[in-house]
DNA sequence: TTATTATTGTGAAAAAAATTACAACTTACA
DNA sequence: TGTAAGTTGTAATTTTTTTCACAATAATAA
């Protein structure tokens, strides 16, 4: 493949381009300049293949003595994984689930920033919450356009999920990472995650019986 | 393949039985008995012949006039990835995303039921949260085998992901759903599962951005 | 200088997963 | 009765992902 372009990346590069950047961090924090595939390997219960070629499908090379140049592997992940503008994200349902996540990813990413909360709780509404200014959910579909979110974590409970997700899409929505146990069905130009915890916990629970 | 066992199921085949159930349930609920594999891939966002694929791979056949009988799948499905006993469950570490878990799952399994949580907070300890009792980490070695929990949730701080995994190992436990993000390395014998919201974000931002 | 060792990069093979194609069956009804 | 429509089950193929095998290169030490 001689010209294979970075937009199709297989997903699972990608997603091992994130864990890489974030290990690399750590690498970084304890000194280290260069590394190794079979380092970040380990750490990722990945092998050194694997890496490798991951690396090589970026387009980033290494020395045959020092490895890879930590920080430079950095800025070419975060060139091809980050938009250069960043990219806004709402919390759509400040129940336990979201304000956990909420408070986890606060500052943790430079690119990408939680800006606004949504509830049907006037309870919730109006204020800030987990440092995140929660507005009422019938604010949404002006919200978003305006505060130009173009990402959504849907935690809503599974109930509200499909009249949420509408209003999602009505808005503008680009990307909704779902976290209801209901699987979404996303008009043509928006992308969806699907994370399930019980199905997680029930497929391990089946390796485990074995 | 004459033989196929089921042990050997493909993992991603074991995430979506687990799917496939909790909408069977929905379906019971709404009154249906039988369904069609093109319903169910509907549903999913699947292929119609990649639900028939699974579900002959588990040996369920249903009839070309009225689909599949939604009672027996469940039960097949249960049979296949239940276990007989039940598998019994603790959270490590009672922050934000350890209650948020145990309040969702709460209830939602019958063979699965988180017995247990720990936490080094005194604060938190030795009473009941989210519906379950809260010990002291330092108990986590014996409670572990005393109340056969062989299955745990970590969902510490990433600084001490390490030290409590070890103690988990050396409680005996089987498997770990590790939602720390730093990724584990596990003995032979335990099974692990990770998941990182913020590398579910980003590929998702990956992807919103192209 | 010349082995020896350790590493990267990558073509080729293998394995895993998804899709296509279609035979076989069942029902409805002309 | 026969035929059209709709369904399941599965062999075969294609696509995607991972692993193997090894050439090329650099550093080290004999």
């Amino acid at each position: 493949m001689p010209n294979r372009k970075i937009e199709d990346l297989p997903g699972k590069t990608v997603e091992r381009l994130s864990q890489y950047r974030r290990l690399l961090f750590n690498s970084l924090q304890e000194g280290k300049t260069n590394i190794y595939s079979h380092e970040l390997a380990r750490v990722t219960n990945l092998t050194p293949v694997q890496v490798r070629r991951d690396l090589m499908l970026i387009g980033y090379s290494g020395s045959q003595s020092k490895g890879y140049v930590i920080k430079d592997l950095i800025n070419l992940i975060g060139k091809i994984i980050d938009s250069d503008s960043g990219q806004r994200i709402a919390i759509v349902g400040m129940g336990n689930l979201g304000r956990a996540i909420t408070s986890y990813f606060l500052g943790k990413r430079e690119k990408l920033s939680i800006v606004a909360a949504f509830d049907n709780d006037t309870q919730k509404t109006d204020r800030i919450i987990a440092g995140v200014p929660c507005h009422h959910i019938n604010k949404l579909k002006e919200i978003i356009p305006a505060e130009n979110i173009s990402i959504a974590v849907l935690t809503v409970a599974p109930e509200a999920s499909y009249e949420v997700a509408k209003l999602l899409f009505e808005a503008g929505i680009k990307g909704i990472l779902n976290y209801t146990s209901m699987p979404l069905t996303v008009p043509p130009g928006v992308h969806l995650e699907e994370y399930d915890i019980v199905t997680s916990l029930e497929k391990l629970a089946f390796h485990v019986k074995q």
